[in-house]
RNA sequence: GGAGAGAUGGCCGAGUGGUCGAAGGCGCACGCCUGGAAAGUGUGUAACCGCCAAAAGUGGUUCAUGGGUUCGAAUCCCAUUCUCUCCGCCA
């Protein structure tokens, strides 16, 4: 959640940021400001209060020590009105804490003062790209149909023994997985992240932290008995993994990559976006967190767009960068490229990966902070982003590589899969 | 799931009603020592929220969490959560 020193100080321009995310905060902003007013002034009268007490409970103490107990037993009476109104106003206080928090954590993130307006996915801006888009043979079908015909993945069985959304990855199907999550992290230790291996479940503090509570909470699978959800992303366990820690200014950047399974509800999804591997209810994804110093993070985002431009490059996928605006970018980010491949017997693009800089948005929710050189402490950073999900990669690769004798595997996955073709 | 023990600062660990934000140690930072380092040695070393234009200063809160007893709680009582040990079950 945004700073309340922040919006403190310029609440104008927080309001004019956050317009371009087509959101009117003018009066959630002014509910917020009215709202601290009334919770500091109630504070300093509740300070004064317990002052008070606790120079009268010292002075009891030594009357007691002593031997004046009268005197002691005397000024005991006059603690009683005191500690009436210290509960009343601890009462208060702890209200007009509880009611801020939640109002501040309905406010998005404001995004980068380079993010342009705009309402739907149309108005992004396409920053870059890349490949030659396959020209395919009038026999060219789907990957669902591919799936099936080579064997790959059975969506019927993930139906019976799951429900719609868990497919169920066979023979080769499974081996290219399998191939495709080595790949991505083989490549990002390479390239200075560390492997992680989180777990696929989490708590509600957690959620809280990266911002998936209190908001989406529909959009998670909930373990109820245990109070547990599953995790819709790696970003969440790696980035809290962080959470309630002061780093050291030398800790920066923390580079961490984790596979997983993400389990999406995906609740209000159909049609022609839903088939085949398009969007599911699990998947696998590799994901790459960084926490960076506030100075650096914009330097990071660009790093982290490009390590991921690369990867599509070895996979010899066509593919292009945006650049989101305001109004089709997430609650919690404050920039954001999105890298889609071309899918070439769908025409049309799919969205592979998702980098985000979310600058101190996260790291307050879960007051992840660090220590800079001078003794001061102030909100890190953090940044993630896929490196790469695998479903849509899969389909890309599939429509794309048909050939009359079958599907080829791009050279730089031929050491993972064992195979150079599907047939 | 059953029985028991426990939760204190970055870490270890003392503290059973006031002088305790908390001994001691480790770690860390800076200095001395050294040709340099190690060792030794000295000093310092929590976070959060207010007040103040800000710094300085100062008030408040925090010893798992939430409540209670008391003029006063790390310390006593209750509930919750978590951890450990033993038993049971088990990849």
């Amino acid at each position: 959640m945004i700073q309340l020193s922040i919006l403190r100080n310029d609440p104008q321009a927080i309001i004019e940021r956050l317009a371009l995310k087509n959101y009117n905060a003018k009066s959630l902003v002014d509910e917020i400001l009215k709202c601290d007013d009334e919770r500091r002034f109630t504070q300093k009268t509740l300070d004064d209060n317990l002052a008070e007490s606790n120079k009268i409970a010292k002075t009891i103490g030594e009357f007691f020590k002593s031997g004046k107990a009268q005197e002691a037993n005397a000024l005991k009476e006059t603690t009683v009105e005191l500690k009436k109104t210290a509960k009343d106003l601890e009462e208060k206080l702890n209200g007009l804490e509880s009611t801020l928090n939640g109002l501040l954590v309905q406010l998005p993130n404001p995004p980068h003062s380079s993010i342009k307006p705009g309402k739907t996915p149309e108005d992004n801006e396409i920053v870059y790209s890349e490949g030659k888009m396959p020209e395919l043979a009038e026999s060219a079908v789907p990957h669902w149909d591919l799936a099936a015909r080579y064997n790959l993945i059975d969506f019927e069985l993930g139906n019976k023994i799951t429900g719609a959304g868990f497919p169920v990855y066979k023979g080769k199907g499974a081996r290219l997985q399998r191939a495709l999550i080595n790949f991505f992290l083989d490549n990002a230790v390479a390239a200075g992240f560390t492997e992680i291996q989180p777990p696929l479940m989490v708590n509600e503090a957690s959620a809280y932290g990266t911002g998936q509570l209190p908001d989406k909470d529909g959009q998670m699978y909930h373990a109820q008995i245990d109070n547990l959800y599953l995790i819709p992303t790696a970003e969440v366990p790696v980035t809290n993994l962080y959470r309630d820690m002061i780093l050291k200014e030398k800790d920066f950047p923390i580079k961490n990559v984790a596979y997983s399974a993400c389990f999406r509800r995906e609740a209000g999804s159909y049609g022609k976006d839903v088939r085949g591997l398009n969007r599911l209810h699990q998947f696998d994804k590799v994901e790459i967190v960084q926490i960076q110093h506030p100075d650096k993070s914009y330097e990071t985002l660009e790093e982290m767009r490009e390590y991921v431009c690369g990867l599509l490059r070895k996979l010899e996928l066509p593919f292009r960068v945006l650049k989101l605006c305001g109004g089709d970018m997430s609650f919690t980010s404050a920039l954001t490229y999105d890298m889609e491949v071309w899918s070439a017997a769908q025409q049309r693009w799919l969205e592979v990966s998702s980098v985000s800089n979310f600058e101190s948005y996260q790291a307050n929710r879960m007051k992840l902070r660090y220590k800079s050189d001078d003794g001061k402490i102030n909100l890190a950073h953090t940044l993630n982003g896929s490196a790469l999900a695998l479903p849509r990669i899969v389909a890309s690769l599939l429509e794309n590589n048909q050939t009359e004798a079958g599907i080829v595997i791009p050279k730089a996955l031929i050491s993972y899969t064992g195979f150079e073709i599907i047939n």
